[in-house]
RNA sequence: UGGGCUGUCGCCAAGCGGUAAGGCAACGGACUUUGACUCCGUCAUCCCGUGGGUUCGAAUCCCGCCAGCCCAG
């Protein structure tokens, strides 16, 4: 049984972001059922000329799953071309970030500038109030002030979420809050949605076949030269073929053995090198943000204790953050963490609340 | 050229007469709205450098040869 999500005004106007999967079609089922006045939205987010036929194909699916969804609904569908704003805000720091050595969050950044970002100034501008998608997470609003939770259930995605401000959570709903994966999947069963059965969505979105590496010799340009594979020490231990092809924690695909496993502990991109080292050597208690994002609160003027994660598939871990000036930070981490990567993103709570997110930088 | 040592899966490496451990890598799968990690599975059908010999039976013992390394000169 549904949870009735109450709007505050019945006739609250609601963009609902539709990729054309299980989750966001459920939100959209869910809006439209609580009585708001719900369009869905696909965006075309990947530029047409980075597109294999194949993609560009499956593109054109995934709108038309998504408006078949609508029908059934019985909801408005629009299918903006947005690939212009997704190059700029997305994929070319991707392709930035890997140049430099470090290994980029796609979907932290895709959410942060533009699903609520560009689509969610595309919603105010047209008369919308707010913006909704099929995240697992949970929006609040106490005090006036809109906050951003973990969800209830086993997925929880508020990691990717976590560089909203509590400006643009004023803005969005989630309607999957009180649901689970597992009931989202059988509500589009109940109620009929083509896209019922879709498998869940991985890997990264305008990555074909999750060959990044293809995808950056493609549309890189210059990508960095050959180097060093070092040792923790320095010592030279063999010849790799580019840092862009490594983050730190990596073991598979180094192609240099040793008689026992050898991880990525550094990358350096000045000196071009890759150090290599054992699993011990990947653990790191301080951990260094910038682009720090407060949800919780509008400053850090000393440290607080939060809880933690450098990855979305980690628990949160107790640290203490220590503000180092107006929007970086550091995170001493009670226990050492493996393979922090700068690049990727630090999510913090606090309880069940986020309070907020940083980069993690060298 | 004389003396010594070594030669087992792509790499490292057990085995010492009874019918080929293991690790690394690789490959496949699971997990996963990022990249990784992790987990599970597969990886020497008569070729254990090669040709002979001994033995019921050898990668394991003996002989020749080949290759590599080290020390001599």
């Amino acid at each position: 049984m549904p949870v009735k999500i109450s709007p505050t005004h019945k006739m609250e106007r609601i963009l609902v972001g539709m990729s054309g999967g299980v989750d966001s079609s459920a939100a959209a089922l869910l809006l439209k059922e609580a009585g708001y006045d719900v369009t869905g939205m696909t965006m075309r987010l990947k530029p047409r000329y980075m597109l294999t036929e194949e993609q560009a194909r499956a593109m054109d699916k995934e709108v038309a799953d998504a408006a078949a969804v609508c029908e059934k609904l019985g909801i408005a569908h629009i299918a903006p071309d947005f690939s212009a704003a997704f190059e700029e805000k997305v994929i070319r720091p991707f392709i930035a970030s890997y140049k430099n050595g470090e290994t980029p969050n796609p979907c932290f950044l895709c959410n942060q500038t533009i699903k609520f970002g560009i689509m969610l100034d595309w919603a105010l501008e047209n008369g919308f109030d707010k913006v909704a998608t099929g995240h697992y997470a949970r929006v609040v609003t106490e005090n006036g002030r809109a906050l951003l939770m973990r969800s209830p259930d086993k997925k929880d995605q508020s990691y990717f979420l976590s560089g909203l401000t509590p400006e643009q959570l004023k803005h969005v709903l989630i309607p999957l809050t009180h649901i689970g994966k597992d009931e989202a999947r059988k509500l589009a069963e109940d109620n009929g949605l083509p896209v019922a059965h879709k498998p869940d969505s991985q890997e990264i979105c305008f990555i074909p076949g999750n060959d990044y590496i293809r995808f950056l010799e493609r549309f890189g340009g210059e990508l960095p030269d050959a180097g060093d594979f070092v040792s923790p020490e320095g010592e030279v231990l063999g010849r790799h073929s580019g840092i862009h092809r490594y983050t730190v924690g990596q073991r598979k695909g180094l192609g240099i053995t040793f008689g026992e496993p050898r991880f990525v502990t550094a990358i350096d991109p000045e000196k071009s090198t890759v150090t290599l080292g054992r699993n011990a050597d990947c653990m790191t208690q301080t951990v260094k943000l910038c682009k720090l994002n407060l949800i919780l609160r509008d400053r850090l003027d000393e440290p607080v204790f939060v809880e933690a994660k450098v990855r979305y598939a980690a628990r949160p871990e107790r640290a203490r953050l220590v503000p180092t000036g107006e929007d970086t930070a550091i995170l001493e981490f009670d226990v050492p963490q493996r393979a922090v990567t700068p690049g990727q993103v630090a999510a913090m709570y606090q309880g069940d609340y986020v309070f907020g997110s940083g980069i993690i930088c060298r």
